[in-house]
RNA sequence: GCCCGGGUGGUGAAAUGGUAUACACGAGGGACUUAAAAUCCCUUGGUCCGCAAGGGCCGUGCGGGUUCAAGUCCCGCCCCGGGCACCA
């Protein structure tokens, strides 16, 4: 019988299905598994064979658990909220539900195709008002907690006002009071909380709640009509559409994420996930540890933070960002035009041109002067744009003596420059050596930098002009999307201040609105609903004017896929977002994989909503998953044509384009790229492109296509539509069988590694199911004897079996597909058809090729599933062989080939190989001075 | 600039400090066939010696070191990929 890949993968497809063989029950009788996939956003351009590279590794893992006695959770779902569903509807009126229906079923097809064993029973999908009512749950939770940083967790902010009323707000807790709380900026006592307005009241909580709304400078993106949060920009322009980003103030809802910072830190310790991403993570919190420093202004004071207060001798002049709060203060009156000018300039420039013009220096003086906090002397105060406004206090104490930033604009404006270490040049520039010598006068004279830092900080803090201080680079998260397609906000308004629903309330459903665009005065979407209203009497939605009006804002795409590892434990729970009993079986994510584009984004806010439920008292843990694996990109490839691109004296100038295949000895262009154009047979350079090129190399003009100076090389580069080098995995399945497509992916190379695809490869993988199916047959006919295997047989075995078991553990699945066609060709050899051989070896092949493995033991006359057939163990004593052929060394060079038993002991060995003739020959009578054995490996003799 | 990963055949890649290049692709040669497909077999790091069987030398980015033994460990470089970045 030949390997039908269609019958049987079809068949056995529908038996999956029909008899519910991959539902999983909360069995606390048995021990767990959770392994998950991040969920994808169902785009309408269906899978491409990349995308279920990690799927494929986390079914390994989820059916080799099952093999093993676990119970297995292996969930999937969408994360249906999303940007390209609302730009479709934009653009066609269709409703954002409909299309992503369309496509999710187009998803779930082709998932179903390649014989993943999901328990489609618990999809969730995070658009659905069943799932969304709990995101919008745990939002009211962020609203109504603070963050206690005397208990270092989240408490109710119940908690906070019953602090407030005993003993008002001081301290730390009021140094965030400094912004536009009306008239209260620092601490209160009891009493005059007591005599705030309700209105006043609820200001201030603002500035403690985790989920709060604040007047702040935020990323906005006009193309996308929306703002977005830090992780969603890159290079000043939006990561998806890469549309210009803009700096804007305004009402913003944000997450306080800066409150688990250090924890957000800390955690990454104990968690089993890569180097590089963990190093990610560090560097987005990008916490340092310095100094805040006070500089005395008349009454008043400017802060800074610093990580450098050993180098304070040096302050020649502080520096405020253009957006400093304080800048107006501290202007003189003739200053003021000046300075005005300059901060309306600096802001009202997009985030991209600053980047742009970081070597463009610029600045201007207000006119005030500080006072330095240890000698006393008068510092200039100037504001200058490379102060960035959000991070730190939004000041800096300039000295270019100890960095270079400030020393090139102490040069650029001509101001002091001070050396503060020994052996600096400060002509040429600033000395950033940590591992300097303070050359200063006053108290830390001679120091290393290392011993004055703890020194300085110790000083301020005896002047009470500052303390020692850790910052961190992370900021809160935007988290209001001017958008349709988005979990609506469960807040109302009433006099301007935010108040959230009741619980009883949710799920506040998206309303429906005639068009999916803002609205003609730029608000967001949901504006245009006419039902959008909250009736607080009878608590339900009423017509607009009917009520206080709901937030319009939607939460960002992360919302839902922050918190939906936990719904899979519960997913039809109507009462809470999970019974404590799910949780409590199923606990922490065991194997989370996924690809490291989110590394940043979803990752942390996952660990912070994890952090925060923890805090809430509703999971017993802490970190979402325990271990986590980041699939490397499957990328494209795509054809390249080196043509001449420009004639000089020197000879032709070669120029890689992107070019299609040939076909019919004609070159077909498969993608348009800037610069070229295709006309009249051959390639020119269009206007824009020429004269960006000419600016580069002013003998490019234009080239000829000929065959003759064409060579087509391969470019690889990431699979996509755009880029015509998609490879579809419905076309491989078709030829090939979803079994040879598992494999070949896994066969490609590590996990975790980028590769290109080549489809040549995958017939090796395709080639090797059909030998081991073959090695059950005899011309069609099944054909396995049960007679006892051979020592060879039995080694071939064990090999693979021990091989594949510590494989699959360490997520090594290229070299387990190695070692089952290894031992195929070993078997072939042997031709060994023994039912104690190929049994186990099919259990072992069933995680990665299920389809087939379940076919043969089918025929192996089994009438259950294999994939809760227990995993076969191998022995240790079948590996041995009786002799092995040592290699035989002297003085590290391998000189000859000698067979020896293997079970001699290392003095056996030693004996029998210095009484070996040959050996003796080249010993010439000499004496070894050491003879090492490494069993079954090598002998070397040293002379 | 700071911080992480990596550099092994024509390609994807293997290798608890112990015979470097397993496995697969590609390439070359051969068998079967009218032919093609399919299948099977052989060769495939470089170089030198040999008619041959076979053997020598060199080889894991570069230069050192530790070790009986280094792709692997240590020191100093070079190159590539990634993260962060006027972050004070």
């Amino acid at each position: 019988m030949a390997y039908d890949h269609k019958k049987i993968e079809a068949e056995w497809q529908r038996k999956w299905k029909d008899q519910k063989t991959f539902h999983v029950k909360n069995d606390p009788s048995k021990p767990k598994y959770y392994a998950l996939d991040m969920f994808p956003y169902p785009s309408g351009a269906g899978l491409h064979v990349g995308h279920p590279l990690g799927y494929i590794a986390s079914d390994i893992v989820a059916r080799f658990k099952r093999h093993a006695g676990f119970n297995v959770l292996h969930p999937m779902g969408y994360d249906s909220f999303g940007l390209p569903a609302e730009q479709y509807a934009i653009q066609t009126g269709q409703h954002p539900a409909k299309t992503t229906e369309e496509n999710a079923a187009r998803y779930r097809e082709q998932l179903d195709r390649i014989g993943f064993s999901f328990d489609w029973s618990r999809e969730v999908r995070t658009s659905d008002p069943k799932f969304y009512k709990w995101t919008q749950w745990i939002f009211l939770q962020l609203f109504n907690s603070f963050y206690d940083s005397r208990l270092n967790q989240a408490r109710p902010i119940s908690e906070l006002i019953e602090r407030f009323e005993s003993s008002g707000c001081q301290g730390q807790d009021a140094e965030v009071l400094t912004g536009d709380v009306e008239e209260i900026v620092g601490p209160f006592t009891a009493a005059e909380w007591k005599s705030f307005s309700d209105r006043t009241q609820q200001m201030v909580l603002q500035y403690f709640r985790l989920a709060y709304l604040s007047e702040a400078w935020v990323n906005w993106c006009p193309a996308l009509g929306t703002v977005l949060a830090n992780d969603e920009v890159k290079d000043g322009v939006s990561e998806r559409g890469g549309h210009p980003v803009e700096r804007k103030r305004m009402k913003q809802w944000s997450l306080r994420i800066t409150a688990y910072a250090q924890r957000l830190l800390d955690g990454l310790d104990e968690l089993d996930w890569s180097g590089a991403l963990k190093e990610t993570q560090r560097n987005w919190i990008g916490r340092s540890t310095g100094a805040s420093v006070r500089f005395a202004v008349d009454d008043d004071f400017i802060e800074v933070f610093t990580t450098r207060p050993d180098t304070l001798f040096g302050v020649s002049f502080l520096t405020l960002a253009p957006e400093h709060l304080l800048v107006g203060k501290y202007t003189t009156e003739a200053q003021r035009a000046e300075v005005e000018a300059y901060v309306k300039s600096a802001t009202n420039r997009s985030e991209r041109e600053r980047q742009a013009e970081v070597d463009k220096i610029s600045g201007v003086f207000t006119g005030s002067y500080a006072k330095h906090p240890f000698t006393g002397a008068e510092v200039p105060i100037w504001v200058g744009d490379y102060v960035l406004a959000g991070y730190g206090t939004g000041a800096v104490m300039a000295v270019p003596g100890g960095d270079q930033r400030d020393w090139r604009f102490a040069k650029h404006f001509n101001l002091p420059i001070i050396a503060v270490t020994e052996g600096a040049d400060i002509e040429k520039s600033a000395d950033e050596r940590k591992d300097a010598v303070i050359c200063s006068d006053g108290f830390m004279k001679g120091m290393k930098v290392a011993d004055a830092i703890p020194r300085a900080i110790e000083e301020l803090e005896k002047l009470g002009a500052g303390e020692g201080r850790i910052n961190y680079r992370l900021r809160d998260a935007a988290f209001g999307r001017q958008r349709y397609w988005g979990e609506p906000i469960p807040v109302y308004y009433k006099d301007d201040i935010p108040y959230p629903l009741p619980e009883s309330a949710l799920p506040l459903e998206l309303p429906e609105v005639d068009k999916f665009q803002p609205t003609e005065t730029g608000e967001p979407p949901l504006a245009r609903a006419k039902q959008w209203a909250w009736d607080e009497t009878n608590e339900r939605i009423v017509a607009n004017g009917g009520g206080s009006p709901l937030e319009t804002t939607t939460m960002p795409g992360w919302a839902g896929s922050s918190w939906y590892y936990l719904r899979y434990m519960d997913p039809h729970n109507e009462e809470q977002f999970a019974s404590p009993e799910a949780i409590d079986y199923w606990k922490q994510i065991d194997l989370y994989i996924g690809g490291n584009e989110h590394s940043t984004g979803h990752l942390l806010y996952f660990r912070f909503w994890t952090k925060f439920l923890y805090d809430l008292g509703v999971i017993p843990f802490d970190e979402p998953a325990k271990k986590l694996v980041n699939q490397g990109m499957i990328q494209g490839v795509s054809m390249m044509a080196n043509v001449v691109v420009a004639r000089t004296e020197k000879g032709d100038r070669y120029e890689l384009l992107p070019i299609a295949e040939e076909r019919n000895g004609a070159f077909h262009r498969n993608y348009p790229i800037e610069h070229v154009e295709f006309k009249d047979g051959r390639y020119t350079i269009s206007e824009a492109g020429a004269e960006a090129t000419r600016n580069e190399n002013p003998t490019f003009r234009e080239y000829h296509l000929t065959s003759k100076e064409i060579e087509v090389k391969p470019l690889v580069e990431k699979m996509s539509k755009s880029k015509f080098n998609v490879v579809n995995p419905d076309d491989i399945i078709e030829r090939y069988g979803a079994d040879t497509l598992r494999l070949y992916e896994m066969f490609l190379g590590p996990l975790e590694q980028s590769k290109p695809w080549d489809t040549h490869g995958i017939e090796g993988t395709s080639r090797f199911l059909r030998k081991f199916w073959n090695l059950f047959f005899e011309s069609d006919i099944m054909s396995v004897s049960e007679e006892a295997p051979t020592a060879p047989e039995l080694r071939t075995l064990n090999a693979t079996l021990k091989k594949v078991t510590e494989d699959i553990d360490k997520m090594s699945f290229n070299t387990s597909v190695s070692q089952f066609m290894i031992a195929v060709n070993e078997l072939h050899a042997l031709r060994c058809n023994k039912r104690d051989v190929l049994e186990p070896l099919t259990i072992a092949l069933a995680p990665f090729a299920p389809h087939i493995a379940e076919e043969l033991w089918k025929q192996l006359g089994h009438s259950d599933s294999i994939s809760t057939a227990p995993w076969p163990q191998w022995h240790a004593r079948f590996l041995e062989e009786d002799n092995f052929s040592y290699p035989i060394s002297f003085n590290g060079k391998t000189r000859l080939q000698l067979v020896f038993p293997v079970n001699l002991s290392k003095e056996e060995m030693e004996a029998a190989v210095l009484a070996n003739l040959e050996v003796q020959e080249r010993l010439e009578g000499k004496t070894p001075k050491k003879v090492i054995i490494v069993p079954k490996r090598i002998v070397n003799i040293v002379l």
